[in-house]
DNA sequence: CTTATATCCTAGTTATTTACTAGGATATAA
DNA sequence: TTATATCCTAGTAAATAACTAGGATATAAG
């Protein structure tokens, strides 16, 4: 399941392109409009940094900006982002290794067609498609 | 994510559907072969019961009985009695009510279509698809 | 150079959930 | 009567979730 790090991760970005392209908004901004602490937001900032979704200002005027418009970044990229993976089962997961009942295993090609799915799907929506045109 | 709950859940009902139609099978033997404690597995055989899926015997030679042929249950039925629902978020799921940021919130409809994706996903494999052919 | 405003970075904290185990009650075939 | 099952309720240790707290660092403006 998704949790509010990637739900809240997810809203921001689309806050941040509601701005305008280029844009350089503060967290302030997006945390009153958002009904989300400064403080938790910057966190999930720092994750959306490293994936080069956004790129920050810091200082007076400062800010995150979105590095790509919105048509070019998918939903994918923020969620992996903020939550780590979008897998709907552990034995899915890059960090779990390779499960030792998976060769008698009758379920590993169903959650892998599960995965897939999900990935499809959150891959194929942009930002761009969540904003609401003015 | 699909906890070990759904997981099990599922491979549980395959090993019954691997034992033949209509075989009564007690959990002992599903726990040696699937290795999960039988406690456990009573657990989730009792969600599977109140989710019709599963009929106990009880007593020597008791066990557990798949109500229908395994072409006729589908995995989305048993992931949701074990794991409550199937939803990607928190706001979607029966118990949550109506959030208070719906009507202006902007990814309402992107959860709601994940979910859809997730739920046709899951309610188009029946169990028959994972039983290997003997 | 000071001040206000931002981001940046690390820790800590509380509540919930997960993944079980434990102990017994109940039913029933032999 | 006994052995073998399911049934039912609690309890518990570990992990995760969802934050909060406190300060360090950078920088524009006066």
């Amino acid at each position: 399941m998704i949790s509010t790090k990637g739900r809240y991760a997810l809203r921001m970005v689309i806050d941040f392109a509601r701005q305008g392209e280029e844009a350089c908004v503060p967290l302030r901004e997006v945390a009153e409009r958002q009904g989300i602490s400064v403080k938790y937001l910057e966190q999930l900032a720092s994750l959306l940094i490293q994936a080069d979704i956004l790129r920050s200002v810091r200082g007076p005027h400062g800010g995150y900006v979105l590095i790509r418009p919105p048509e070019e970044t998918n939903v994918g990229d923020i969620l992996r982002a903020a939550e780590g993976s979008c897998a709907p089962v552990a034995c899915l997961e890059a960090d779990f290794g390779i499960c030792p009942r998976r060769s008698e295993c009758e379920t590993f090609s169903f959650w892998e067609g599960l995965d897939k799915v999900i990935e499809a799907y959150v891959d194929g929506v942009t930002v761009a498609d969540l904003v609401p045109a003015r």
